[in-house]
RNA sequence: GCCUUGGUGGCGGAAUUGGUAGACGCGCUGGAUUCAAAAUCCUGUGUCCUCGGACGUGUGGGUUCGAUUCCCACCCAAGGUACCA
């Protein structure tokens, strides 16, 4: 009986779904285990053999912990909202349900022949309005709460407002919009509804705000930072300009420091953990209130330095500073705009790119110094960013290289308080210094001195310790078609939210998927796009009255609106009540393992962690981080294949070189004509381009460099393992290549170039999974995915090693069945198969908790060798091996389970007992090495006393000929480990 | 620049608390089987060499009886981040 993998595989497949195997009950007696994968983006151009890299651990982990005992959830759904399918719908004019169910049929069929163990009872799609509906309802739940720093969460905005009515909003202590009016109860009170709407949107978790964005008018969107190249748009190269948009923002900033204390509580792994710390970007300072000369307002800045206040020399504004305007001098007016106007024209992007041009203009206008009461000037400077801190800083030169620098262009005094040289750089360290020339804080170090000056500021009333992130409030607005609408209508401008009940608010349908002429979102072309207040119902626009009819938000969420919460949804996905019933809430309470991309680790982690917290504030969820413990495979990259065109205009077909001939010309430094080939090629050109005289300045063309040939990306299908070309199919690819000429090698073979990168479509460098699958199964697909090396690494795909893993499978078959059918003896085994098998079950079990696999698929080959070689046949280890196995290639392993009689399938079989009484040697073969190099080897008793072990390596008659006569100085004997003789 | 991760044969990669460097697989060498091929099986395979040995885990130091592993300095690569006051 041989291994016919494709019946063995479709047979499992068929078996698991027809009896639900991996369904996942919401009771049990059983532990808990939450397994979950990143769900993917249905893209058009399907799986390629690097996505399901993460699955294939994770699915490896879930199979194992259902062996162990656990109730295992490892469900997967389609984050299918998004910008591919929206893009094919304004080309096509096919809407994008109909592209997003498409691909979704099509990744499910590329999953299901993997033999993943998901649930797919429980699959979520986020473009679903039965999924959507909670996305909309946790909006409504973040419109209507506030955080309250006292209790450090968010409280439902009741609260709040019963707070206004009593006590005003001066005890309040919130986190809110920066530019709040003070207001006491009876103030409150005596507002009009819509006035205390306005300021309730001031507080609240959600909230609309002017956002500066990348508005590109031609193309009617907002572009991301990285959709502008040099100012214009990447699409079409159209202008971009800075507009202010109206915009709903997450007020995430009111858990930054939630977010980086929740980092110690959760097993990440430290690259992430830093990348989100950084992006929090703590910082810890003061901030300080500079009194303008002549006005009545101050400039209020943020340091991380206030011990150095009485270095600042200078001040600077960011261009857009909102006070610019107000205090430059009408002799300075004309240089101040010129310059907000010449940077207003870089993008952001463009100005953070370039560091070393230092540019600015002084305004006119002076401050005064807190303390000094010295007249400070005021400059504007791009190096001071708007959005961070205050948009101001005050300039320190001799303590900070850019305002030294800046300090240094400008020809601005350079005061230095430090008793240290500041003659060529500005002095940075925050040690080993005394702090100089400023009155009260002479003499101190860096701490005292911070803590001195913080006090002194509180007491004129000019400052205060503070804290600041660099974490900005989410934009949670998209000018898109296919995202979730928001449950919003408008009432005199004013955002109301659609109840609970008449969610969801489904997409309406449009004509296109463009923004409209005038600039507004796609859902502004819906004509029935209306709320009807009363009737609780979306209707026709052409109904709206302003009375009791409302029009509706224009834009849709982010993508990452609805994977920030999915992990939940799944532990009761069909829930028509509630986003997740409680009782399956407690049970499952969150993912103890998450597989996925390091790419997402400042955006839907951050995301996820975020909502995952206001969830918890407001008494939905039990938990307050979402993934436990979390795991970034690395990428799987493509090995694109080159071909290489020679360039030049005099040829009428172009000519192909192989690499190798290339490479010989380019390492000899002698042009092409000198080679024996080039009679061949011109002989070949000549009758092709008779009528063309330039053709025999061809020679000049070729010199010896790589810049004379293009590069140009062969399908990766038309190349073998040895990097040669299949010419034929090659030439019938692309008309461009049918009348071309292929320069070969001498035996005739065509080599290409290689180089990794990542997998695309458009360098023809993807490998489909389901090709393998084909060719070798899914068994050894999983096996190799596995081997390649170590899940967190980035490695390039090549298909080298993968008749290793299938043949290995093919032996293991062997194990278990021949020719005439199943082997396997009832006979009890021998010491040395026990000794294999439970050397492998301990390496497999250790691997597994430690994810990794690549070693296990080794240990795997290593105990087959074994066994074959012990012609092992004994019911007694092939059994327990089939339970290793099958997390890796759980098809063969049910195969042969069933063969050997059971009726169940393996997948809850108990993972086999260690023991380690097989392991127990009796005698050690020692290493004995001279002077720390190993030498020979020497079996001994393992119970041998350290003495006795080196009475036996002395009297050893090699130990005597390497001693050459000598006296050793010492012996180092470590018993069970290795015997050093120094000397 | 800063943060992080990594650097081991021709290749992918192993190596537990410092204790036989190169497991396992690919590739390659030679052989068996075959009319031949595929498939399968066996053998060898870090480099150099005077066949005794010498050298070998990015480079240079250090600690140690002993370092891929620990410490210091540096080089290189990948990823993240970037005028963050």
């Amino acid at each position: 009986m041989k291994y016919h993998f494709n019946e063995i595989e479709a047979k499992w497949r068929k078996y698991w779904e027809e009896n639900q195997t991996f369904k996942a009950e919401n009771q049990s007696d059983k532990p808990k285990y939450y397994v979950l994968d990143m769900f993917p983006y249905p893209s058009g151009a399907g799986l390629h053999v690097g996505h399901p890299l993460g699955y294939i651990a994770s699915d490896i982990y879930a199979r194992y912990k259902r062996h162990k005992g656990f109730n295992v959830l490892h469900p997967m759904g389609y984050d299918s909202f998004g910008l591919p399918a929206e893009q094919y719908a304004i080309q096509t004019g096919q809407h994008p349900a109909i592209t997003t169910e498409t691909n979704i049929n099509r990744y499910r069929e590329q999953l299901d022949r993997i033999g993943f163990s998901f649930d797919w009872s429980r699959e979520v799609r986020t473009s679903n309005p039965d999924y959507y509906k909670w996305t909309q309802w946790i909006f409504t739940e973040l419109f209507h709460s506030w955080y309250n720093k006292d209790t450090d969460k968010a409280e439902p905005i009741e609260s709040l407002i019963t707070r206004f009515t009593n006590e005003g909003n001066g005890p309040v202590n919130a986190v809110c919009d920066e530019n709040v009016m003070l207001f006491t109860s009876e103030m409150w009170n005596a507002y009009d509804e819509e006035q205390q709407q306005k300021i309730l949107l001031q507080y609240r978790l959600t909230y609309l705000a002017e956002t500066e964005v990348n508005w590109c008018p031609a193309l009617g969107t907002v572009l991301a930072n990285d959709e502008i190249v040099n100012g214009v748009s990447e699409r079409g190269g159209h202008p971009v300009v800075r507009k202010k948009m109206k915009q709903w923002s997450m007020r995430i900033t009111a858990y930054a420091q939630r977010l980086l204390d929740g980092l110690n509580q959760i097993d990440w792994p430290q690259p992430l953990k830093d990348s989100q710390t950084n992006w929090i970007g703590k910082s810890v300072g003061a901030s300080v209130k500079f009194q303008v000369s002549g006005f009545k307002f101050q400039v209020e800045v943020f340091t991380t330095r206030p011990d150095t206040i009485f270095g600042a020399s200078f001040m600077t504004l960011a261009p857009e500073h909102e006070l610019v305007e107000k205090i430059t001098t009408a002799e300075q007016k004309e240089a101040v705009e010129a310059y907000i106007e010449q940077t207003a024209k870089r993008s952001e992007r463009e100005r953070m790119a370039d560091v070393k041009t230092i540019s600015g203009v002084f305004t006119g206008g002076y401050a005064e110094h807190p303390f000094s009461k010295e007249p400070i000037p005021i400059w504007i400077g791009d190096y001071v960013l708007a959005s961070y801190g205050t948009g101001a800083v005050m300039a320190v030169p001799c303590g900070d290289e850019r305002d030294y620098a800046f300090a240094k262009h400008f020809n601005i005094p350079i005061p230095n308080i430090f008793d240290q040289d500041i003659s060529e750089n500005a002095f940075t360290e925050k040690e080993e210094f005394k702090i100089v020339n400023s009155d009260f804080l002479n003499g101190l170090g860096y701490k005292e001195a911070i803590k001195k000056a913080i006090e002194a500021l509180e007491k004129i009333g000019q400052g205060s310790g503070k804290i600041n992130y660099r974490l900005r409030d989410a934009v949670f607005s998209r000018q898109r078609y296919w995202g979730e609408p928001f449950p919003v209508y408008y009432v005199n401008g004013l955002p109301k939210t659609i109840d609970p009940e008449h969610l969801p608010i489904q997409l309406p349908e449009v004509e296109k998927y463009l923004p409209t002429e005038d600039g507004q979102p796609p859902l502004g072309r819906a004509d029935v796009w209306a709320w009807d207040a009363e009737k609780c119902t979306v209707v026709s626009n052409e109904l709206a009255d302003n009375e009791t009819i409302f029009p509706l938000e224009l834009n849709t969420m982010p993508g990452w609106a609805g994977s920030s919460w999915y992990l939940f949804r799944y532990m009761d996905a069909n829930n028509n009540e509630e986003f997740a019933r409680q009782e399956a809430l407690d049970y499952w309470q969150n993912v103890d393992l998450y597989i996925g991309g390091s790419e997402h680790a400042t955006g839907h982690l951050l995301y996820s962690r975020f909502w995952t917290k206001f969830l918890y504030d407001r008494g939905f969820l039990k938990v307050n981080e979402p993934f436990k413990k979390l795991i970034n495979q690395g990428m799987i990259l493509g090995e694109s294949a080159f071909v290489y065109r020679l360039n030049s205009k005099q040829i009428k077909n172009p000519i192909y070189f192989s690499k190798n001939f290339i490479d010989k010309v380019v390492a000899d430094k002698k042009s092409f004509t000198e080679y024996d080939e080039y009679e061949r090629i011109r002989e070949t050109l000549f009758q092709e381009n008779r009528n063309q005289k330039g053709i025999f300045n061809f020679s000049t063309d070729f010199e010896t460099s790589w810049q004379n040939f293009t590069a140009i990306h062969s399908h990766v299908s038309f190349v073998n393992i040895s990097n040669e070309l299949d010419l034929g199919a090659f030439k019938s690819w692309k008309p461009e290549f049918k009348g071309a000429h292929f320069i070969t090698e001498n035996n005739g073979t065509f080599k290409v170039g290689r180089e990794v990168e990542k997998m695309s479509k458009s360098k023809y460098n993807v490998v489909n999974p389901d090709d393998i699958c084909d060719q070798y199964g899914a068994d050894t697909l999983r096996m190799y995915e596995m081997f390649l090396g170590p899940l967190e690494q980035a490695k390039p795909w090549n298909m080298a090693g993968i008749t290793g893993v299938h043949s290995f499978l093919k032996k293991f078959w062997k194990l278990y069945c021949d020719d005439n059918g199943l082997v396997v003896t009832d006979s009890s085994a021998s010491k040395d198969s026990l000794k294999t098998l439970h050397k492998t079950i301990k390496k497999v079990e250790e691997d597994i908790e430690n994810f990794s696999f690549n070693t296990s698929v080794s240990t795997f080959m290593i105990a087959v060798n074994e066994l074959t070689a012990q012609k092992c046949s004994s019911r007694e280890v092939l059994e327990p091996l089939a339970i290793l196995i099958s997390p890796y290639a759980p098809h063969i392993a049910e195969e042969l389970w069933s063969k050997l009689g059971h009726s169940e399938s393996i997948s809850t079989a108990p993972f086999p007992q260690f023991d380690a009484s097989h392991l127990v040697e009796s005698t050690k073969e020692y290493p004995i090495s001279f002077n720390g190099k190993m030498r020979f080897t020497l079996e001994m008793p393992l119970d041998l006393s350290k003495e006795d072990i080196e009475k036996t390596v002395m009297a050893h008659e090699k130990t005597q000929q390497y001693l050459e006569g000598r006296t050793p100085k010492k012996v180092i004997v470590v018993p069970g480990k290795i015997v050093n003789i120094v000397g």
